[in-house]
DNA sequence: TCAGTTTTTGGTATCGATACCATTCTTGAT
DNA sequence: ATCAAGAATGGTATCGATACCAAAAACTGA
């Protein structure tokens, strides 16, 4: 008890009288061991304090019960609420989660990766789809399950969970086509960092060509250094205003409408009658919110939680390899 | 390479005909071996795709090289950033981050702790500073760093890292009345769960006790379940429009402020001249972004970054026990 | 009652690294 | 040339659990 030194599993075997393997099938197969034996033993696991060493475990039985996750960025909320669904599940069936972040640089997946085989996880979890050749190896040696998740990849690794951007770009595209808009343009999603943007752009640039019109993308300049809402804010006074045929704008995320929205309220330009406005992400700008954007809901919450059951049962998930969840277009006030 | 087992750091030292502690110490203490042996080893690691397995290691020499995080929500985009901190400063360490949420459940905080345990980290980060009798106790025996964050609290359990909310509470509700306001209210903050809205809330209404002024409290039913932007978008229609002689609202949270900016806007209020709208958390809502929203910016990062820093080295931070890294009362257009 | 199962239990080897100690090899000073 | 001090190297025990196998106990049906 707290002598500096902690309580192994001998200790707790001595004090109930019993073999130390009775200890660890109390606590792993409960049913396997008489009654009054298991009361015994987990009377002295409490008498004790005692607390069961993983990483002995992991190491004989080569089951670290520890999941990796390599995510682009944690800072992200969509992506938070990934890793909120992903890490509880998780939990609760007696797993953990190490996390690490690469603020979206190649090199450091790499560094990543290695650190965290290097703690022998059950299996891995990946945010980005594009990876360097070395990491593309190190993974398809490994005889553990990847899971590749919220973009979709052509061809995935091992299992994949998401949604296609592609197509929700082509979706909201269409859906402000079909809304009677002439000129819709494509606010963001340019910067070589973000991939998924990118491939919402692409499904808007094809949703624009199926009908035989010119797509219109701001900032052209992929150098741009505003992001979030104050490109919204930006688009309205360098882009709408010079170009007053825009009649629609599609956002590559929420955080970029919502820009838009609170800059077209403050010039005084009519939503949507003048500028129709979309988003991307779809969480708590709905009607109470004052905003009332129309948005692409995704399922942030959903991808984490069957991301863990692809952990916890990788067979049944590699039945399908890919797991798109799809996405939900919400129409609101904005178009 | 990848017969189904992993190379183990004996085919390494085999492979290069040195002794296995030689290939240890190439890795953890390389100028302790002389540089013909350290080559050869180096490439024998590559040659064979060696990858050292933490979890023996960590059994041998009882240092994991991981540390435990217990956070309230990783859905919170400053707690996010300290994530991101933390987790990157850590890895150029060579250590890793095992991440739980409690979702604000401190039942959930006890069986996570002892998970979390289990994998015997170097240290221990809590985000939550009232803990259970049960959690106190197991922190106080175990002989690892243990660092409380965000909320400075009273009595730290060994070491705490972040800023006071009470302080913050108390000086931007003086900046208001500095700033000319007559009746300052105070939006959001009353849930139970939210311990730090709490505090600022306190600091709010010790400000206006201190100018013998009564505190102005909105929702004040505490079962309210609104938050976030839709907090403040009603903020506008059921508060201020029935009580005008409210001339400022100081809000929990900048996504609350938002709510209120833009519903403000909407409605024709005058910002900040009918009402003055302060934020907390101070992240990209400058003046570029249309909204210029007067807030605290706090140093999430710079938490991460210290609570590292702490981790790593816990005798220096020991020394000061409280590591308050302060806030930034930031004027903007909307006050 | 007894052989044949099934259940419960424990002993011992093992996982893959590091700690500790002992040994060998350098190096430099005398 | 010799010895002492220090650097480099390796052998073996060890960390705390689980796997595997074997033994003991309990149960079954004829």
């Amino acid at each position: 008890m707290g002598k500096g030194k902690w309580v192994t599993m001998k200790d707790v075997a001595d004090f109930a009288n019993v073999g130390t393997i009775t200890v660890s099938r109390v606590l792993r197969t409960p049913d396997k061991v008489s009654e009054t034996k298991r009361k015994r033993v987990q009377e002295a696991i409490k008498e004790l304090g005692y607390v069961p060493d993983n990483t002995a475990g992991a190491l004989s039985s080569s089951k670290s019960r520890v999941f990796g996750a390599i995510v682009s960025t944690i800072n992200d909320s969509v992506f938070a609420q990934t890793l909120d669904g992903l890490s509880s599940t998780l939990r609760m069936a007696g797993y953990e989660l190490l996390l690490t972040s690469t603020n979206y640089d190649p090199d450091v997946e790499e560094d990543a990766l290695l650190a965290l085989l290097a703690r022998r996880p059950d299996g891995i979890v990946l945010t980005s789809t594009t990876h360097t050749s070395a990491v593309t190896k190190l993974l398809k040696s490994v005889r553990i399950p990847v899971v590749e998740i919220w973009q979709l990849p052509s061809a995935p690794l091992d299992i994949a969970v998401g949604f296609s951007n592609f197509q929700a770009g082509y979706d909201m595209a269409r859906h402000l086509i079909d809304e009677g808009r002439k000129n819709v343009a494509f606010l963001g999603g340019g910067g070589a960092e973000d991939e998924r943007g990118r491939r919402r752009r692409d499904g808007y640039i094809n949703a624009l060509r199926d009908v035989s019109k010119e797509p219109i993308m701001w900032p052209d300049n992929e150098q741009s250094s505003l992001y979030g809402i104050e490109l919204g804010a930006a688009f309205i006074e360098r882009c709408f205003i010079s170009d007053p045929k825009i009649d629609a704008v599609m956002c590559v995320s929420d955080q970029v409408a919502l820009g838009v929205v609170c800059e077209a309220r403050r010039c005084g330009v009519k939503v949507p009658e003048d500028l129709a406005i979309s988003g991307f992400g779809g969480f708590e700008l709905a009607k109470p919110s004052g905003i009332d954007l129309t948005t692409i809901a995704v399922p942030g919450k959903e991808i984490g939680i069957a991301t863990a059951k692809a952990l916890l049962d990788p067979e049944t998930a590699r039945d399908k390899k890919v797991i798109d969840l799809g996405f939900t277009l919400i129409k609101r006030g904005t178009t």
